[in-house]
Formats: C-alpha cells, sequence, structure tokens
DNA sequence: TAGATTGTTAATCGATTAACAATC
DNA sequence: TAGATTGTTAATCGATTAACAATC
C-alpha cells in the first residue's frame, strides 16, 4: 500500500538496495528474497519488505523478488531512471576526481560543469569537460539548468558558494568542504566528509595510549 | 553519568560535534551553548546535552559549555588525541586524492602507505609517499603496525584486497567502493559512496519525465 | 500438493523531545 | 540576585522486529 509521506531514512535505504541489486544482477542472478538481499546488506529481511512494501506490492510469495523487475521500480522510485546533470564546483584533488569518477553515468549522473576561481585552471578540461571561471556559474548553471551541485571548494568559501548555487536554482548539494552549510527548506545538502567516518571507526579501536 | 554501552548512532554524532566546535574555535568563539551548537548542527538543543552526558559533564549551567575543553574531551572519547597512520589502497583518481587531502592532520590521520597493482604507478610518489605494490601490502601493513585503511580498488578487486586487509592487521576500512564488503566482527567498515547520496536526493527532485 | 516467501499487522524496542530542578 | 543553561527524568514518538495469513 504506496504511501505519501515516507520516512526520509526508509528513503536513504533504497539506493543501498538498488547498488545491491545492480551487483546481483551483474553476478547473473535474476531473482532475490529479502532474505538474500538482507543478509549481503547487513539489513533484516522483514525492514526490507516494510520498506519496499510503502511503494507497491513488487514480489512474489514463494519466489522473492525479480531483480530486473524491482531494479526498474526503484531507478523509477529515485528518478534515476534518467540521466541527471550535475556541476562540480571546486576542481582541487577532490573536484578533478568526481570530474573523472566513472562512476557516475551507470546510475543516473553525468558531471556537465566544472568550475574553478585558479586562473590558472580555467580554460583546461577534465574528462572533455572545460573548466570555466566560477564568475560564470550562476550564468551556465541556469542556462544548463543544472539541479544538482557537487561542492569541493576550501571551508572559507563553502558558505558563499552555497548561496550562488541557490541563487542559481540548485535543488540538491553534495557537499565535501568539511562544514555544515546552510540552505532554505526546499535545497537538500548531503555530506561526504571521511575524516567523520574515521573518527567514528577510531571510537572503537584500542589506542595504545589509553 | 558516563555509561559503558553507548549507542553507535550517538557515536557517528561525536565527530560532526567535534567538527563544529573546531569551526567555531577558529572563528574565536570560546564558549557555546547546546542551543548553538544544534542550530549549526541542525541538530535539537535536548539530543546534544543527552549525547554528551553519556560521556560526562562538561558544561556549566548558566552558561554552556568551552569550547576547548570540550573539544579535548571529544578528541580523547573519539581517540583522536593522537595520530592515526593510515593506508590507502588503489591509486587511482579517488586514491591520489586522498593521499593528497591536507583535511586529515589536523583531525588524528596521517596517510602513510600507498599500495597499486599498476606497474606503472610503482616507486612514483604522491605527497612524499611511495607507491608500493599490492604484492608487499601484508608485510608493509604488518611492519607499520597499520589498524586503518581507505579502500579505493575497483569492485571486483574490493573483496580480496579486503580479506587481505584483515589478514595483515586492519581494523577499521573505509570502502570507497561501491560495494558492500564482508569482514568479521571485529574489524569496522565505513562507506562512502557519492551516487548513493545523489539518489537520496533525487527522490525529492522534480523531473520532467514525471 | 508442500514449501517458500511475501505483505502487513501488532508488539517491541530504541531514540528523541519536553520539561524542570539544580546551579552557575 | 535574576537570568541562563545544564544534566537528567519521564513522556512521546518513530523505527525495527516478530509473527503469520495469504498465496505463488
Amino acid at each position: 500500500m504506496p504511501l505519501e509521506n515516507i520516512p526520509d531514512i526508509v528513503v536513504g535505504r533504497l539506493p543501498r538496495y538498488l547498488r545491491t541489486l545492480t551487483y546481483l544482477e551483474s553476478q547473473g542472478k535474476t531473482v532475490v528474497s529479502s532474505q538474500e538481499l538482507g543478509d549481503d546488506l547487513g539489513i533484516s529481511a522483514a525492514q526490507i519488505r516494510k520498506d519496499l512494501s510503502m511503494f507497491g506490492e513488487f514480489g512474489k510469495q514463494g519466489t522473492g523478488y525479480d531483480i530486473a523487475f524491482l531494479r526498474k521500480q526503484l531507478r523509477k522510485i529515485l528518478k534515476v531512471n534518467r540521466t541527471w546533470d550535475v556541476a562540480v564546483v571546486g576542481v582541487g584533488d577532490i573536484g578533478s576526481a568526481l570530474a573523472r569518477y566513472q562512476g557516475f553515468a551507470h546510475r543516473g549522473f553525468q558531471v556537465r560543469l566544472l568550475f574553478d576561481n585558479n586562473p590558472s585552471k580555467i580554460g583546461h578540461s577534465i574528462s572533455g569537460i572545460t573548466i570555466q571561471s566560477i564568475d560564470e556559474m550562476e550564468t551556465a548553471l541556469k542556462e544548463a539548468g543544472i539541479q544538482i551541485a557537487m561542492l569541493a571548494v576550501p571551508i572559507q568559501a563553502a558558505q558563499e558558494i552555497t548561496d550562488r548555487l541557490v541563487e542559481a536554482g540548485v535543488k540538491a548539494i553534495l557537499n565535501y568542504a568539511p562544514i555544515n552549510i546552510s540552505v532554505p527548506p526546499h535545497v537538500h545538502v548531503q555530506y561526504i566528509d571521511p575524516a567523520i567516518h574515521l573518527q567514528h571507526m577510531t571510537y572503537y579501536l584500542e589506542s595504545p595510549e589509553d
């Protein structure tokens, strides 16, 4: 029974389901049970069934889920049954790696625009995309109708650039700058900060100094 | 009243508190209330107080928290009041960016070893660290006593390399390969996959095709 | 058919929030 | 002192799990 208001924590698991299904399909599997999928993901079978049931009835009793079918449904639900153009702002080490990353294409994203404020970088290309001046950012974003940006600028610039992205119509920001950014309610932000994850894990490690 | 068993979800918030405190300190602030900290982080004041109270009494009624003091306590709790040596496995675009990333040093981590299986990369250096053959990985990890690895190899290699990392004594893995890896219970894994975050956000975007 | 597995409900579990006495 | 804010308890809220009828 599809609901209208799905908890964000459920939405956040869907991309993981999709990724695992894609992997299973690449391994030649065609059908999977909630139990198997859960084992792969470290999630309970009940939770997977409950999550999916919020969007429809995708499985078959006695059999499980048809992988190709469920993938298709999830891609539709997540709106990645199309390709989203993405901009990368800040073409340092992280920005360049994002521009070159081969993993986006199969998952619904294509890096289209690159921006940097360093004159020595402007005009150069990465993966066939010319780096533009950040002065042209708003114009270029609007012209390309881009809704998604990956932010890889220094901390001090992060909030100002964020404000400009929002002003240019960006609705989703993946922020690599290790700082919280403020955005209006209609704009979505996700954070990637490796040090946060490392520090989460060191809590559990034994430190000689203890 | 410090407890022995802290929920992992609480532990996961501590690095974010620490990061924000460091930022506030860099802005010249010396004291912060749970309310202000919460506003910055998008977390309720009550939750911050509750989380911190699991580890001790760090604040002062009527005043709030001394930033320098609370930072020190959190660094100790997270065991980043020291520097952890880290290995990067797979020196492609992501691995190189990690090797060059300046953001680790201040937060308790130093990249010490780099491994790749591509002969054309072995022997070359990044940030003063020589890339070693992956054949030497176990030996080098053990010799350096490294407990933390960042994994940036292709999907097909991820599980095999993981097994070898575990065998070599690694206890914490930050996995950039877009696949779930299996590890024994004593090994911690965190995942970074930008496409997962992007797909989480596209759920909420309006797609023309809808 | 018998066995397996879904979708869903109810029960449990855990996390967040509200409220306030204590106190700086 | 008066005002502010902590640490903590109890209440609320939400998420996960267990269980099972339905059914492929």
